[in-house]
DNA sequence: TGACAATGAATGAACGTTCATTCATCTTCC
DNA sequence: GGAAGATGAATGAACGTTCATTCATTGTCA
């Protein structure tokens, strides 16, 4: 009972509240955060925080909530893209904000971690994922560049190993030295990106090296 | 100070609460686990595993030590083996232990979680894929299967891609309903290696299926 | 308009609990 | 006897959560 509501009066609060606990969980993790640590950050008082959340454990499901929005408007943008080769491009470094390099990466190995514990998040964290998963089939099967050169792989079985190498490479960048820009990420990502789309996409008759 | 020692009169011990710290970390993660959890499960005092380790946080970095010994193991198997593709099923489904599915997945996530706010942890991990990574890209250059196939992708392009894959597929495994046996996950982990397999390496001139 | 009442967002000290760590004590084995 | 192995109650710090209290804002009425 009592579970704050979610309205627009509400909704800049809530906000703040998640960006603030953004910072904090990608900085020492889930559990090691404290709200005195999210409060501060926010600069509100702990109490407050227990307006618009339950408890702690519902501010971690409103991250993953807010985390699929942002996949959706992610997979949206890379639908607009004008080839298949933006599309992953987006896809690959969507996780590369200038501001705060590997908060996001951090973030999302923390919540599949939580989810290996959490049914709950592991349900919503699949949605996500089969969401965008089909998001991205659907790219492929409409792609001009994608007929004829699939090496009698499924769309299906396309968009699995390229989300594959997507969450391979988000474990990656957690293991970057931290000084390394939000750029630099940006450039190894587009790296392999360029590498895997070559391999599933180009031409056979195209020569390796272009 | 009084950094226990590890000498063979130790090594059993240290072994025996390693084991329970695996099974407590994968079942709630390194920072919900507690000391007594970990005595409870390896069946002896709390106090006794301050006689082998000095903290929490050198019982974890023992864990990803001990990681790393089991990756050159499972590095070591792989070269042993008679072909590429049967190497990279090695690779790939080496954490499908029958009698705890899941558990090493759930850790190494929550591994790479820790590195990402753990400089020394990260070092460690970075290390380890490193040598794995060489390892891999040391098959592969010796491979008479990979002679002529590569797309003109080197050792080291195709080893990132390939681990990648893996880290990815290891992520994808945490998110698997929990009742899945651990021959269901090797079974879709061989898929996907078989299919990565013959994206990188099968011959040109080959029919897609075979 | 101005005095007063009502509201509810915001605060932060306090509470009960959990946890990592310590250490006095007991057991084992030579 | 005594050295090393093992125990688990005790300790104190840190945590999530609560709630009495404050106070700027809004509404009411003469």
């Amino acid at each position: 009972m009592s579970q704050p509501q979610i309205d627009s009066s509400n909704a800049d609060r809530r906000s703040q509240i998640l960006d603030a606990a953004l910072v904090c969980f990608a900085k020492r993790g889930f559990h090691q955060t404290s709200m005195h640590d999210i409060s501060g950050e926010a600069g509100i008082s702990v109490g407050l925080i227990y307006r618009y959340f339950e408890n702690k454990e519902s501010v971690i499901s409103a991250m993953a909530a807010r985390h699929k929005e942002e996949i959706q408007q992610m997979l949206e943008r890379a639908r607009q893209a004008p080839s298949l080769l933006e599309s992953l491009e987006i896809l690959f470094t969507a996780h590369c904000c200038e501001d705060a390099p590997q908060v996001v990466s951090a973030f999302v190995v923390d919540l599949y971690a939580e989810a290996s514990r959490n049914q709950q998040l592991a349900d919503l964290v699949r949605d996500v994922l089969e969401t965008a998963m089909d998001g991205v089939k659907d790219l492929i099967a409409r792609a001009p560049e994608a007929q004829g050169t699939a090496h009698g792989l499924s769309p299906n079985e396309l968009a699995e190993l390229i989300f594959a190498v997507a969450r391979g490479m988000l474990m990656l960048d957690v293991l970057r030295p931290r000084g390394m820009t939000a750029a630099e990420r940006r450039a190894r990502q587009l790296e392999v990106t360029r590498r895997l789309w070559g391999l599933l996409f180009k031409k056979e008759g195209e020569p390796a090296y272009a």
